[in-house]
DNA sequence: GAAAAAATCAATCGTTTGTTTAAAGTGATT
DNA sequence: AATCACTTTAAACAAACGATTGATTTTTTC
């Protein structure tokens, strides 16, 4: 039929499934359907669902882990000062937005991964750490580099915004933004009032890191001024 | 047995595994069993497991917009200034976070909300934004006419910033903070690096607090000048 | 205290779940 | 043409799922 195997089939049809509805929700049966393949075949190549979802956040994980660690060698080759640190933050944010475009699928890597922090499934936030903590460690460094005056925690916290804004500008765009509810009335459409923001991703995401930046930089201007506001 | 009635501890437990384990990964069973009631307990009381889970959401959403609306209502009797605004944000990250300390199971809301965010059902998204919809109507309201340089679209997205930032932490605290799974060999034991950043809920809140405001209005500050950086 | 209403119960309904089995098919190597 | 490892297939498995039934118990109402 096609040339592409039944095992890249299934987990592109696992990871566009995995991501709209959740792990629980979604059946074997309903992963080899839509892959057109043998509901036996989930577990003849990957040995079970568990095993099958991990390999498909595993290989959303990959690529973004090495964008993010090109990107800081980048930076790396920058002198120090603020533009470098407005590269970091820049770089960061991106790297994970970005990956909203790359790809067909490629849309459903933040849902997998936004959806993990909210229902950590055990062993799954394990692989995850595993992947990106190394990355998570180096990228704080660079950061502590940058702001000395800033203590571990301090340091944590700031990450912390930086990764909740993104997560929550991701989730934004897939889950809350209004208008795309297919089959819906007119009049069933944006019933709730958020605005759409922007219509394509190719807005969207320039937009939305123009956002973070600007707000994490000025915000860690007043971090760093230590006084009250 | 207990003064409590059926539907209450149904209730209490529901949300709790939901919160935990998500709508699909808990059985109307292990609810009833938690309850100690009967499997058909949840059948006569909700009406099904999804009328169930609507009700769970619903109570705990319900003291959230009404904490939230008094204190917009109290902000609205101070004079406009840059205090009023640090209030807004103040109040609305405290409304939220604080939500985690009272009562008993006060800490699964969040939980909830953040989960429904990441994997929105349908029905519950629309619970959601009915009724905090109005709410947050209302605060960017508020926010407007302390910023009115600042556009509907720059409004919103100050305002996930916000959230983002209030979600984040709440999860971190409850996902991914090390150190509090039960039953763990002490290896086990925060494999991930992350710092706990605070011991008692009580610590971390205010800690949280004060940064995502300290974040958000160097953030606005910067936001307001215009200019690049 | 009898009648009515509400709540709880064990048992069971028809489906669906993830996984397993053994047989059949496939294409390359010998 | 035979052997081989690899893949796909239909059928079946026990277990668990949400929901329902009709009988029984508990509580309320008059």
């Amino acid at each position: 039929m096609s040339d592409v195997t039944t095992r890249e089939r299934l987990l592109d049809e696992a990871e566009e499934l995995f991501a709209r509805f959740g792990y629980e929700a979604v059946s074997v049966r309903s992963i080899a359907a839509a892959a057109e393949a043998n509901v036996a075949a989930v577990n003849y190549h990957f040995g079970g669902k568990e095993n099958l979802y991990l390999e498909v956040l595993r290989r959303r994980l990959e690529p973004k882990r090495r964008r993010l660690l090109a990107a800081m060698e980048e930076i790396e080759s920058v002198p120090a000062g603020r533009p470098r640190l407005e590269m970091l933050v820049r770089s960061f944010v991106q790297a994970h937005l970005e990956d909203a475009l790359t790809g067909p699928g490629g849309a459903m890597g933040m849902r997998l991964i936004s959806r993990e922090l909210a229902e950590p499934r055990q062993g799954a936030l394990v692989l995850l750490t595993d992947l990106i903590g190394p990355v998570r460690r180096r990228y704080l460094d660079l950061l502590s580099e940058e702001l000395p005056e800033l203590d571990a925690d301090a340091l944590q916290m700031l990450g912390g915004s930086i990764v909740g804004q993104t997560i929550f500008f991701a989730m934004y765009w897939h889950n809350l933004r209004p208008g795309d509810e297919v089959g819906a009335l007119p009049s069933e459409r944006s019933r709730t009032d958020f605005p759409r923001l922007a219509e394509t991703l190719e807005e969207y995401i320039p937009m939305v890191i123009d956002h973070i930046v600007r707000i994490t930089i000025g915000g860690l201007r007043s971090l760093r001024e230590g006084g009250r506001s």
